[in-house]
DNA sequence: GAAGCGGTCTTAACGGTGTCAAGATGAACG
DNA sequence: CGTTCATCTTGACACCGTTAAGACCGCTTC
């Protein structure tokens, strides 16, 4: 027994009546909550419990939970740029085939590794762009990396395809690998418990297609 | 005023005690709002309620809620297996690329009418396939129309590709499609409110790149 | 330093939810 | 007619999102 007895179960520890940064806080006790339950395991009053405050204390910062969720989402569109760049910063040659495969890769890994938290990115609730204005920025951002792409793939293979066409069957291809596997259809019809020899062998043919002249 | 007086607002008008047929009665009153509302609107008790009975019924026909979404995914997969069919037979020139462009079409077009109905259809929760297995059952049966398929195009374009891979790659295509336009990032980047024009000029994108030889 | 303003957090409550145990009902069968 | 048993109801529990009202305390201002 401490010195100082807990009263209730929910009872807030903290050292000042303020919390210092609670919005940033419940976001990353989201994002905890996130990676190993799923986001169907998220409430509000859970994730304040987890911050170490009250249930009605978040509304201080969000409107209600899905600004909770969709500030969740954006970090993760955050996440999913930074991890573009990095890919196709670290391709050693620069060509078109190189960079469309290293993004396909890293896009899809991506989803596969934080399953639940890709799912919070692609929510017809966030459709709303004057609602959630900053989510649909870091949004674009990430298709613009596509739209690059889908441009120099256009001029490499002689202008033959609309670059707006192309682009978003590219990112339909790339979401429908991570989702399919994600939610379980496409893990059961593979061998492998990993994503990644199916992802290899789409990957190939897919590049191979985008690449024919 | 009635003779027989209405004592709760919630109060089961029924002639018998039993129900007849309260299974089918409580995914068809699903149905029936997840056509207009959205999965999120569905409450065990909402759902009770539109059947006319109390919340506690359900529990003698689904062991939970995830029971009877499960049921109605199922309900789903049929729908769509009936219209793939009715798609692929009414195709004039039995050619494989009019084969292929009419199963994408048909498929793209069910998710975008019901898109409630697809959303429920592709859960996580359905992982379990000894838990649901009627579902899967009806699940592989459309997956076996894409494999048949994939398998003439690999015939016909000469046995260069993996037919799973061809398969599955279609498969991610026309899920990408109709995921990213219901969830609303594609939806934003069109310039129409519907999604046929860009259903076409994807679809002649990609049956161009699967019947190349 | 004292006063008090205002943002931050708590308390307490509301209606809604999924689920379960116990009991009431009535259709089918002896 | 009496029994059985699946079906449906009643009533309860814990949890949820959300809100109104008030407690707290760091800041500015005198």
């Amino acid at each position: 027994m401490t010195t100082r007895g807990v009263k209730k179960p929910a009872a807030p520890r903290r050292r000042s009546y303020h919390h210092g940064d609670l919005r940033q806080a419940l976001v990353d006790a989201t994002l905890k909550l996130i990676a190993t339950e799923d986001v169907g395991a998220v409430s509000l009053r859970e994730v304040a419990r987890r911050a170490g405050v009250t249930a009605a204390a978040p509304y201080h910062h969000f409107r209600d939970k899905d600004a909770l969720l969709a500030a969740v989402a954006e970090e993760g569109y955050r996440a999913l740029n930074q991890r573009m760049d990095e890919a196709l910063s670290s391709v050693r040659a620069p060509r078109t085939d190189s960079q469309l495969r290293a993004l396909a890769r890293c896009y899809v890994r991506f989803a596969v590794e934080h399953p639940a938290h890709y799912r919070v990115m692609f929510r017809r609730e966030w459709s709303d762009e004057e609602k959630y204005a900053s989510l649909h920025t870091e949004g674009m951002r990430a298709y613009g990396r596509l739209q690059a792409l889908a441009q120099e793939a256009k001029e490499a293979t002689g202008d033959k395809v609309d670059m707006d066409t192309l682009a978003f069957t590219i990112w339909a291809w790339v979401h429908g690998l991570a989702a399919l596997w994600n939610e379980g259809p496409l893990r059961k019809k593979s061998r492998s418990d990993s994503i990644e020899p199916l992802l290899e062998r789409s990957t190939e043919l897919f590049v191979g297609w985008v690449m024919a002249k």
